[in-house]
DNA sequence: ACCTGAACACCGTTCAAGT
DNA sequence: ACCTGAACACCGTTCAAGT
């Protein structure tokens, strides 16, 4: 891998490479160090996540955090780097969704939104470190780390793509179409989920109405993809709640929770 | 208005209605200052813009910055609020554009393309503003000012929307429908741009590019719901590019002509 | 009623000394 | 080869004194 060339001394710790046993303990450091840095935020709010908090809330020293992370806009770049890889994960079992293909994209954006719900520290993370002023300060690795999953998040887009198109589901002019498909069901999911987590500060009739908002503009653009079968042949309402509880059960319970944990409290 | 109640004793500049003499001062002020730091932002980057740069680059004292903005973040929010004013200016003037109702709505996608392209430092601050670090300490009168803001960018979207289907271009099942179509607009245009601001280092090519994936993207959607024309009946780059010269012949040049500056000094 | 800038607390970052 | 924490520079914010 070319762009692992490392002009800073940071700790040796190669990315998807077999780790010896030193390496491990120091990659596993780093992820106790994000789990901190996730807790302050998650208990104080975003603008109290410091160096200093992070520092003395860990066993480590200043120097070895900053082994770590070349700078506090490094440190929000890893958390947006391990928000992603979750995303990964659960794309990965979105894509083998028992069902057409289109179904399993929607399966994909139920993955996104679900991912918006239940881990909203890490999702507002990624949207954080789409900001300059985290680009700019952010090291050359990571940035490269973040593009590398976009493309396998891309990939699995795309690859759903092309069976439908194998399975004679959706119908392309060119082959780069495919591409530009996939960028706007990117879109259309990432400005739904941006625009809905502004102002969520309601409850659990608004987490539905986020739903099938997400619901409602996926399935237009499928639509106008001409994607088969189109929404007025086919109920994605129930292909929605099919996805829920076939694929993710257990983490939509784990959302329940929190919904109720609040109001027993109060 | 309500909400303008003032628990800080903050200058006294109420909004949208009529100003003193000595308010007017103080209002101008103001946009000295969010000029001032926008310069600080393009010259040396996102990150360089602190309160001691914007202090000793104005002719004023800390004091006197502090009682326009009480924090950092206040200042990203007022630099929001600043980009979504001139937003709304370009939205109305998009829809006036001459033509049929769903080029007229493809006029305010134009709109928002431009505005992304014309001042990039000043739309990354709508992103940088929708980021929980700075909402958190913003102040409330401006946050409240950003969703009146939004809300008028909404009432256009969807008077354009209500024209269409009293005009029989569009089809809805019920009126509450008219918002739903109203969210998927913005959140369609909304994510392509993000998106595509995130690696924005390159030059014209990448541009055009842009504008074709914007192009596309929104004619997806559009129909999806089924707005006639379809863009398989109506050439819709061709009204892109008559939005361009009929509406923003302008500022068209203008970015033209940033693009060449940079090639003729080096 | 508003302006001023010195003063303060805290934060990000570095680096010489240590193991 | 990595860890440590004191030290430093800078930044955000306040507020008593001034007009």
């Amino acid at each position: 891998m070319v762009w692992c060339s490392r002009e800073t001394s940071r700790l040796l710790c190669p990315i998807g490479k077999i780790k010896s046993k030193r390496q491990q303990a120091i990659a596993d450091r780093e992820q106790d160090l994000l789990v901190i840095a996730e807790q302050i935020m998650e208990r104080e709010g975003f603008s109290a996540l410091t160096m200093d908090k992070l520092v003395s809330a860990c066993s480590y020293s200043k120097g070895t955090v900053y082994n770590h992370f070349n700078s506090k806009e490094d440190l929000f770049c890893a958390l947006c780097i391990k928000s992603m890889k979750q995303l990964l994960h659960l794309f990965r079992r979105a894509s083998h969704f028992e069902g057409h293909h289109r179904e399993r994209m929607l399966a994909i954006h139920f993955a996104y939104r679900l991912h918006a719900m239940t881990r909203p520290t890490l999702f507002l993370c990624v949207l954080t470190a789409q900001t300059p002023a985290v680009r700019e300060k952010s090291s050359a690795e990571r940035l490269q780390q973040q593009t590398e999953l976009d493309q396998e998040v891309t990939k699995i887009c795309t690859s759903i793509l092309e069976q439908a198109v194998a399975a004679g589901e959706l119908t392309i002019a060119t082959p780069e179409y495919v591409d530009a498909l996939t960028f706007a069901s990117w879109a259309i999911s990432f400005g739904s989920n941006a625009l809905m987590s502004g102002d969520c500060d309601s409850g659990v009739i608004e987490r539905l109405d986020a739903e099938k908002a997400l619901l409602f503009n996926v399935s237009l653009l499928m639509d106008g993809m001409g994607w088969l079968p189109l929404s007025r042949e086919w109920d994605y309402q129930n292909s929605w709640q099919r996805i829920g509880s076939e694929l993710f059960a257990a983490e939509l319970l784990a959302i329940s929770d929190m919904d109720k944990a609040p109001i027993s409290q109060f």
